[in-house]
Formats: C-alpha cells, sequence, structure tokens
DNA sequence: TAGGCCATCTGGTCCT
DNA sequence: AGGACCAGATGGCCTA
C-alpha cells in the first residue's frame, strides 16, 4: 500500500519493515565491503593489489561515497559500481586470480582487462579502460578474444 | 523521455 | 510466535 515513506497502522508490520531495512543495510554494507577489494572502487596508487600494479601505472583516484549517497562523484568523475557490477566484476576478479594463482597463468595487460571486463557495461568499461591504461577505444576491453571466452567457458560463464 | 538503479514496503515461506 | 529471507511492487533520482 505504501512502498515509501508512510508508517503502517500495523505495529506489527511497522516492526518487520525496519528490520527488513537493517537487514538491507547490511547486505549494502557487505556490498561496500567488497567493492573495497575489487579493482576500480577503491583502488590507488597505494593498494597492495599486485596483479595490477605490476601491470600498470596509472590508477584511478580514491574515493569514499556512502551508500546513501549517489553513484557518481563528480569531483573525481568516479561513479560507485552497481550492486550487480560488483559481483560480476567481483567474479571476474576471482576468476583471474584463479588462473593466476592455480594454473600458474601469466596475462598481459590487455588479457587482464579482457577478464576482468567480462559482461561488464559500458561505464564500468570506461573505468576499467583508464586503470589499465589502456588506449584507443574500450572495445578491447568488451570483445574478448577466444583465450578469454574459454577461460569463462570453463567456469560455465557465457 | 526511457531506462537503469536504488530504497522501501509488503506478504509469503521457512526456520528456531 | 517471532525473526530471517525472499521476491514483487512502487516511486524517486539520475543519465544517455
Amino acid at each position: 500500500m505504501s512502498p515509501k515513506g508512510n508508517q503502517s497502522a500495523n505495529p506489527k508490520r511497522n516492526k518487520a519493515n525496519a528490520r527488513e531495512r537493517n537487514r538491507m543495510h547490511g547486505l549494502n554494507h557487505a556490498l561496500d565491503e567488497l567493492r573495497r577489494h575489487i579493482p576500480l572502487s577503491s583502488w590507488n596508487l597505494n593498494s597492495s593489489f599486485p596483479i595490477i600494479n605490476y601491470h600498470h601505472t596509472m590508477m584511478m583516484t580514491t574515493t569514499t561515497t556512502t551508500s546513501s549517497s549517489y553513484r557518481t562523484n563528480h569531483h573525481h568523475h568516479q561513479t560507485k559500481l552497481s550492486k550487480i557490477e560488483t559481483l560480476r566484476l567481483a567474479r571476474n576478479y576471482l576468476i583471474l586470480l584463479t588462473e593466476i594463482v592455480h594454473y600458474h597463468q601469466c596475462y598481459n595487460r590487455l588479457l587482464t582487462g579482457q577478464i576482468l571486463a567480462y559482461g561488464l557495461g559500458q561505464q564500468s568499461l570506461n573505468q576499467l579502460a583508464t586503470l589499465l591504461n589502456i588506449d584507443g577505444s574500450i572495445r578491447s576491453l568488451s570483445e574478448p578474444c577466444r583465450q578469454v571466452q574459454a577461460i569463462f567457458a570453463k567456469y560455465s560463464i557465457i
């Protein structure tokens, strides 16, 4: 009846709504924590992510945004990853690390970018291209080569 | 203006 | 019974 703002007349319902709000805040907090550990959101030159630092000299500026604020930080021209993009990038990052650690694979900058970029939206691709200092259009990231396609096929991701 | 993303409310289901 | 979890609905904000 009142999807936003209004309090229900039912005290039980109000209590349940408060619990649900709290639960979702917890979920969002966990997502923020996840964002801190994947590329794009909060990486900087002092970050301790050797996989990327090894390859790249130019990093995005660190930004802290509250979960309540909107996703765009106009001062730093950086946007907060959406929930779905956060999960996709986290998945890609796990796959990249798995390939490196478990299978002793070594990827150049473009392949690294294509793995991280797999399935991401245009805005994330742009940020990723900047992070990885990849010149030219983001097409090189959005069109994965056969090797990258094979990696994701291995994990049943199409 | 349409579409994407988000927070919130809500009722249903399952668990303790 | 009460709480946790989930998915659908709704309305607001923002960008392309």
